[in-house]
DNA sequence: AAAACATATTGACATTTATCTATACAATGC
DNA sequence: GCATTGTATAGATAAATGTCAATATGTTTT
């Protein structure tokens, strides 16, 4: 995975509201106008996270009639979790020259 | 975990040269002065980004001489894939009231 | 001690981001 | 059709961030 990609993907954690967001969508899907009531922002601000959030993958959103409805995507969690995983594997086989040498 | 701490770990993948950074290090630990070779940045550059990274305890930072080595911290990835973990996972015994019936 | 070297810090600057107000768009209900 | 309601977009602005040049700090070498 590139690192655009990489980047995009963990832009859904680096801010806290984000984070508040995501932790209210544990709780089950969220129609927008219910995570206004529990997030302290306006109603644009709102909706620029829940565009980062969305395209991060980490959260899908659905409209119903006037409402849109948002829900953690598993699919997207477990490319967040495979994406961190192999960024954060050593990696044994590739050979790696010492440098610095007193 | 708190939300401040949250997006502090994240943060280390927040960035294209970031992400380099951390991907050079799963060859095994490394100086500074290498990873300035790979990197296109300039010297403050990148010891900026090092500060983040190791403030995010993704990485860890070893002096030796006038040198320092840097490294992926196990306990650090550990720590992010756990807090990766708890965020995205449904919490089911918590009710959720549904909203905006139709 | 002075020079050389590796890294960190400071200060400036441009870009990005989070936020708001105002407005547009889209669906529903009268 | 028109008012209402939920959400998105546009534009403005302040704060945060990534970057660089210049300089400071600390270590090694001569």
């Amino acid at each position: 995975m590139d690192e655009k990609k990489t980047a995009m993907i963990f832009k859904a954690f680096c801010d806290e509201n984000r984070i508040r967001i995501i932790k209210l969508l544990r709780l089950g899907e969220k129609c927008a106008c219910q995570l206004l009531e529990e997030i302290n922002v306006t109603q644009p601000t709102l909706s620029h996270h829940m565009k980062i959030l969305c395209d991060s993958e980490i959260v899908v959103g659905r409209k119903e009639g006037k409402w849109t409805y948002y829900s953690i995507s598993e699919k997207g969690v477990e490319q967040a979790k495979e994406c961190l995983r192999i960024l954060t594997t050593l990696d044994v086989v590739s050979e790696n020259k010492s440098c610095c040498e007193k």
